[in-house]
DNA sequence: CATAAATTGTCAAACGTTTATCAATTTTTA
DNA sequence: TAAAAATTGATAAACGTTTGACAATTTATG
C-alpha cells in the first residue's frame, strides 16, 4: 500500500508538500498540485485514516445503535441515516443492540476505543448510564438519555391523537390500545402515544381500554393473545396498535375469526413504512417522517461535532401524518 | 480520555508492563496483573484502537456492502452477519451501495483507507473491477467477483427446481418465471434460477415462459405490468417469481382481477425471510438458509484473514428448502 | 546462600500522518 | 534589477500504542 513518502518520491516533491496538497494549506502552485494529484492517482494512494486520526483529525466514523435492523421501520431509518451520513463523508459503524443491554454497553466501549466522532442511539433499554458521562457527541431517537443529549422523535402524542380521532370518526366507540403499556410513567417519547390516545378518547367522552402486549413476544404468542382478546371481548370495535405489524396480526386474527374489518372492527397502526405502504396499503396508519427524522438526527449530531454546540433538555419533535385507508373505513 | 501512561502511573508500574498485561506477553506476576487491571478499570481505560492498529494490530473492522438494507432479505442477512461478527470481536462498517456503482467504489476506497481487516460484498452490479486487484480479504454473496474471491450462495439451481416442481406437482402446466431475466448468460449465482426453472419444466415436458420485470422498477409500475400480463395471458396457471415480494404483488393483482389463488393460479416465491413467514404464511416459497449463509461468509472471511488461506474459483453452495403453503395448494 | 529463574524497568524505534519552524529557492512586482 | 512575495524543502515533534533489547531487581530452588 502506497504511503505519503511514495507519493512524494513519485511526484518529485517533499512529503511536506504532499501533505500540504492533501490538507490544502500553505501556498502551492498549480503545477505541483497537479504533479501530486497525478502521482496520488497513479499509485492509487489513500491516506491512512488511522494515522490521520491519531494525529488529531476526525475519524469520520459514526456509531449507529438500534435495537433491531430487521424491523422495517428501523431498517428504513438506518438506511436513510446511512445515506445522509455518506453524503457528509461519514461512515457508519452498525450496532445492532438486539434489546440486549450488555451488548449495547460492549458496543459503546468499542465505539469509544475506535474514536468515533459521534453516536446515534435508538435503543429502548434504559439501563445504560454511560451515555450521560461520555464526552462524545450523542443524539438519541425516541429515547431520553440525559439532559445533555438531544432527543429527536416524531410527535407521538399528536400521532396518537390523529389515530384515535380517526377511529372515533369512523364510528368506533369501544376502543383499545394494543401494545406495551407504561401506564402512568412517560420516560420515553413513545410513551406519549398512550397519553394522546387517552386524551383524545376523553375529549370524545369515551373510555380508553388497553391490551398489554410485550414487544419481545413471538408472533405466534402475540396472535394467540390477540385471538383470546378478540373472542372474549366482542364489544371492541376499534383498535389502535403500537406498530403496523401488530395491526397486521390483529387483522389476520380478525379475518380468521370472521370479524369483518372495517365493518365491525376498525384498525389503525403506527409507523407507516414504505414497506407497509407498498404491500399493505389497506391499513390505515400514522406515518412517521422517517427522512426528516434522519435529517434532524444527523443535523443535530453535526452541530454537536463541528460547532461544539451544547444542548440542554432539547426535545426536537417532528409532526406525524395520518394515512387513511380501508381498515378505518366507515 | 485516559491513556496507557495514565494507567501505568495509577498502577505504579511502567508502560511496558501495562502493555504486557494488555497484550498478554512476557512474564507477569498475578499481583501486578491485578494492579494494572484495577487501574484500567478505575480510569475506565480503553486502548486507542487507532494507535494499536497503526502499530500493526488488526483493526477488527469489516466492511459489509449490500445493495439495500430495507429489503427484508438483506436486512435479515445483515443482522445475522452483524451478530456473528460481533461475537468474533469484529465491528461492521455498513455500506449500503444502493445499486449505485459510484457509491460502491467510493465506499471501497474508504474501507481501504480505514484499514478494514476484510470485506463482505453482496451487491449486484458487475462494473467494479477493483475487488480483484485488492490485496484485502474479500468474500462475496451471490456474486462472482473474480477467481480469487470465494462466492457463497444458496443453491439457486436446486431452489428453482424445488419451486418449479412444486408448481408442476400442484397441477400447473402453463408456467411463467417473473423477474429480471438473463437468458443465456449466467454470470452470477442467482442467474441459475432461470436454468433450474427451464430444466425442471423440460424434465416435465413443459415449456418455460418468462415475464421480464426489472428489479428497480417501482411497485406501482410492477403491479401495472403484472396486471397487463395477467389480463392478456389468461392461460397462465403457475408463476415462479424471483423473490417473495414480487409474489405478493402477483397475488394482490390476481385478487383484484378475481383470479383465485391457488385454485386457478399457483404462485411460489423465493427467499423465505422470517418476515414473510410471519406475515404471509400463505405464500409458498423457497427459504434460503440465511443463518448458514452468514456463518459461511464469516467463516470463510475468517480463514482468509487469520489463516491467510487462498481460494481459487471457490463456489460454496448451501441447499435451499421448500416451504409448501396455500398459494400452491392443489 | 549461591545461583538460576522470573519479574519488572528503561530506552528507543516504529506505525503513517500532520503541522510548526526556519531556511532556501523561485517568481512577481515596481 | 532590487526588493517583496510566493513557493518549496528540510527537520523534527507529536498522536498512543507495540515490541525488542538489555539491565536491574526480586523470588524461587537446591
Amino acid at each position: 500500500m502506497a504511503k505519503l513518502s511514495d507519493v512524494a518520491k513519485k511526484a518529485g516533491v517533499s512529503v511536506t508538500t504532499v501533505s500540504r496538497v492533501i490538507n490544502n494549506y500553505g501556498s502551492l502552485s498549480e503545477k505541483t498540485k497537479n504533479a501530486v494529484f497525478t502521482a496520488m492517482h497513479e499509485l492509487n494512494y489513500q491516506p491512512n485514516s488511522l494515522a490521520r486520526s491519531l494525529q488529531g483529525k476526525q475519524t469520520k466514523l459514526v456509531g449507529v445503535i438500534f435495537p433491531s435492523i430487521t424491523n422495517p421501520f428501523y431498517a428504513e431509518l438506518i438506511a436513510d441515516i446511512e445515506d445522509k451520513l455518506f453524503k457528509n463523508g461519514y461512515k457508519v459503524i452498525l450496532c445492532n443492540a438486539n434489546e440486549n443491554a450488555e451488548k449495547e454497553l460492549s458496543y459503546l466501549r468499542m465505539l469509544t476505543a475506535n474514536q468515533v466522532d459521534g453516536i446515534i442511539v435508538g435503543t429502548h433499554s434504559n439501563e445504560i448510564k454511560e451515555y450521560q458521562t461520555m464526552d462524545l457527541p450523542v443524539v438519541s431517537f425516541d429515547r431520553t438519555l440525559g439532559t445533555k443529549i438531544p432527543t429527536i422523535s416524531s410527535d407521538n402524542f399528536q400521532g396518537a391523537q390523529l389515530a384515535t380521532q380517526e377511529l372515533v370518526d369512523s364510528g368506533a366507540n369501544n376502543i383499545y390500545f394494543i401494545g406495551k403499556t407504561h401506564l402512568g410513567s412517560a420516560k420515553n417519547p413513545t410513551d406519549l402515544r398512550e397519553k394522546g390516545f387517552a386524551k383524545t378518547l376523553e375529549q370524545n367522552s369515551l373510555k380508553p381500554h388497553y391490551l398489554d402486549l410485550d414487544n419481545d413476544l413471538s408472533n405466534n404468542i402475540k396472535k394467540m393473545k390477540i385471538r383470546d382478546f378478540l373472542t372474549n371481548t366482542p364489544t371492541v370495535d376499534g383498535i389502535f396498535t403500537s406498530d403496523d405489524f401488530t395491526a397486521l396480526l390483529v387483522m389476520e386474527v380478525a379475518q380468521s375469526l370472521k370479524i369483518d374489518v372495517p365493518k365491525n372492527l376498525k384498525v389503525i397502526g403506527f409507523d407507516g413504512t414504505q414497506l407497509i405502504q407498498s404491500f399493505h396499503p389497506e391499513l390505515s396508519t400514522i406515518a412517521q417522517p422517517i427522512q426528516d427524522i434522519a435529517e434532524l438526527l444527523i443535523g443535530t449530531l453535526d452541530e454537536r461535532i463541528n460547532q461544539h454546540k451544547e444542548f440542554e433538555n432539547a426535545k426536537l419533535v417532528l409532526p406525524n401524518r395520518l394515512i387513511k385507508s380501508n381498515s378505518t373505513q366507515k
